[in-house]
RNA sequence: UGGGGAGUCGCCAAGUGGUAAGGCAACGGGCUUUGGUCCCGUCACUCAAAGGUUCGAAUCCUUUCUCCCCAGCCA
């Protein structure tokens, strides 16, 4: 690991409480478990980082597992980008790939000893009427009318439940703790449910599955996991885990819950991404748009900004909506760092250079990347029309606009100063091209004379140029919270319209010929773009804008 | 009005009885062949509030307020 100093936050604080003097002997066990029923997003990054991370500055181990005790929502497709992406942001799980469906036959057993007990039985209630002797928050349940059921019934009954003799949904197998209990949880909580459904990896095997919060606690525990680290919601459910493990007289986990990450303009919950994805208001999983990582992968995103974000955040207990502006400045980071720079032109405006001598043309020098000398220089051709960016030139300049204008110099990036001498418009007053003069003793960027220009523009040579297809993005959604709507609404409500912007007939200077899906650039002084696989058998290439460049431009303009 | 959590700068977050780190954002300035990067500076007499203990409190005690989670045979 490149981190100097040793990672802090209050989990880690108690692993090192618990490990004192013995930091040698004891090993410490963690596991990252999702559930198959989706992609995952930057928030399950936080987890991963978290428990990944943890196992190995505390030379422990990770485990990879599946919660897959659902059938109803789980898939194979799932499992398989789960793996993808973990590996992907750099994390590697090992020989320790688990499936909580690996333990349905443990659990079963385990099941029986409880029963053995009389601490679970089966119960014959309907699920309203179980909802219904379940209480509310504020006054208590009343017990199940086959609470008292013997041992030998409870053990024949589940035994019958698991051969398949009763419909779905006809009975469930209970724990029997305390229906009185101000925690829900332990209102003789469901252990298993009757569910005819084909599992992805057991297939027909089993009629019964086991609910989550009777799988999860005894899945930890038969790996020998000694920190639970979980999110916040579970917190009140680990009594009941607590319950369970002690009743059982197994291997007790130590759960630490943690406040899971939320981000400004989208949203987290794996059932809202589902429904974008299902109802097409994103193009997919991936589209770069969404807070998963497979779209932040699409969107140019790379593993070591996803870490450091995930690393900065910090832990903590407190609910937090971290600024979607902490998230772009690490992938800047990052990108500015490694990436190479190279001029393209999103939306071109033709310049004619009047004194350039038609047919001709010189090969200049460009540096690519500043930040890394290493990586060299380029030739980019010029010539005498080329374009510029529609927003360099402007016919009326703002005060604090100092790019190009009818009478002003501006340099070209690494090639000449010019001069704008006239402006060309069709007969509906639109800008069609302008006119420039160059000045030859300027090659490369320098006046002889000394002489300073405001601003040093992009350009490329427009007969050398590579089309392009250009996809800006913008947030998701439009409110900060994307969940928060008047009475009656939903995220829908919230959409941005305007989250996508296709933009054609961009001009990219030629060096980019032969760029692959996922490489990355600079586009100087627009931001970070890279090659979007929709351009792999296509002329034109298409390009993800990941970030924008910081732009002081911007913000004076919207400031009026 | 039950139970479980949490409240430190616009957003995160250190701090755990000795007199408010850091990052992001914002705002000034320097540098600049990217209005990028980089560099410098500003940004909490105050820690949800009110009392109390103490020489001394964000940290201890009391009371109050606000927010989040829980009534799936989801996870």
């Amino acid at each position: 690991m490149d981190e100097i100093a040793e990672k802090s936050d209050f989990i880690r604080d108690i692993i090192r409480e618990d490990l004192g003097k013995s930091k040698n002997t004891k090993k410490i066990y963690t596991r990252f478990p999702p559930e198959p029923n989706g992609y995952l997003h930057i928030g399950h990054a936080k987890a991963i980082c978290l428990n990944f991370g943890i196992a190995e500055e505390f030379n422990g181990k990770c485990n990879l597992r599946f919660d897959d005790t659902n059938p109803t929502k789980e898939e194979l497709e799932y499992v398989q980008s789960i793996k993808k992406d973990i590996k992907w942001l750099g994390f590697d799980w090992g020989q320790q790939e688990y499936y909580a469906s690996d333990y349905f036959e443990k659990l079963f057993e385990f099941a029986l000893i409880l029963i053995k007990k009389g601490k679970a039985y089966v119960c014959d209630l309907s699920a309203d009427e179980i909802r219904s002797y379940r209480g509310t928050l504020t006054s208590p349940g009343i017990q199940s009318p086959y609470r008292g059921r013997s041992i030998e019934e409870n053990l024949l009954l589940f035994g019958q439940m698991r051969d398949g003799l009763f419909a779905d949904g006809e009975r469930v197998l209970r724990a029997k703790i305390d229906m009185s209990s101000p925690n829900l949880n332990m209102r003789d909580p469901i252990m298993y449910r009757i569910l005819r459904s084909s599992h992805h990896r057991t297939g027909d095997k089993w009629c019964i599955y086991p609910t989550y919060d009777w799988a999860h606690g005894q899945s930890d525990s038969i790996e020998n996991i000694t920190y639970s680290i979980c999110t916040l919601e579970f917190e009140d459910h680990r009594p009941l885990y607590d319950w369970f493990i002690e009743a059982l007289g197994i291997h007790h986990p130590r759960q630490i819950e943690f406040a899971r990450l939320n981000l400004t303009y989208t949203v987290m919950s794996k059932r809202v991404l589902l429904e974008m994805v299902e109802k097409k208001y994103v193009s997919g999983w991936d589209d770069p748009r969404m807070p998963t990582i497979t779209g932040m992968r699409r969107r140019g995103y790379t593993p070591q900004a996803i870490r450091n974000f995930c690393q900065q955040i910090g832990v903590s207990k407190a609910d937090s909506t971290i600024d979607m502006a902490f998230l772009e400045h690490f992938i800047r980071e990052d990108l500015n760092k490694k990436t190479h720079r190279v001029m393209g032109v999103i939306k071109p405006l033709k310049v004619i250079l009047d004194n350039y001598p038609a047919g001709a043309q010189e090969e200049l020098d460009a540096i690519n990347n500043p930040e890394d000398i290493e990586a060299g220089t380029r030739k980019v051709p010029f010539s005498k029309t080329l374009y510029i960016e529609q927003d360099d030139f402007m016919e009326d300049p703002h005060p604090k606009f100092y790019r190009l204008s009818v009478g002003r110099e501006v340099r070209l990036r690494y090639a000449y100063f010019i001069r704008c001498t006239e402006v060309v418009k069709d007969k509906d007053g639109k800008i069609v091209e302008i006119h420039c003069s160059y000045d030859p003793l300027t090659k490369g960027g320098d006046a002889p004379d000394g002489r300073k220009v405001k601003a040093t523009i992009h350009w490329v040579s427009a007969e050398h140029s590579l089309p392009a297809e250009v996809r800006l993005y913008a947030n998701l959604f439009n409110n900060i919270n994307p969940l928060k709507t008047e009475e009656g609404g939903n995220f829908k409500d919230n959409l941005n319209p305007d989250s996508l912007q296709t933009v054609k007939g961009c001009r990219l200077e030629p060096s980019l010929r032969g760029a692959k899906p996922g490489d990355t650039y600079q586009f100087e002084r627009m931001g970070y773009f890279c090659v979007d696989p929709d351009s792999q058998n296509q002329e034109t290439l298409i390009f993800n804008r990941t970030v924008t460049l910081k732009d002081d431009w911007a913000k004076i303009k919207t400031a009026g």
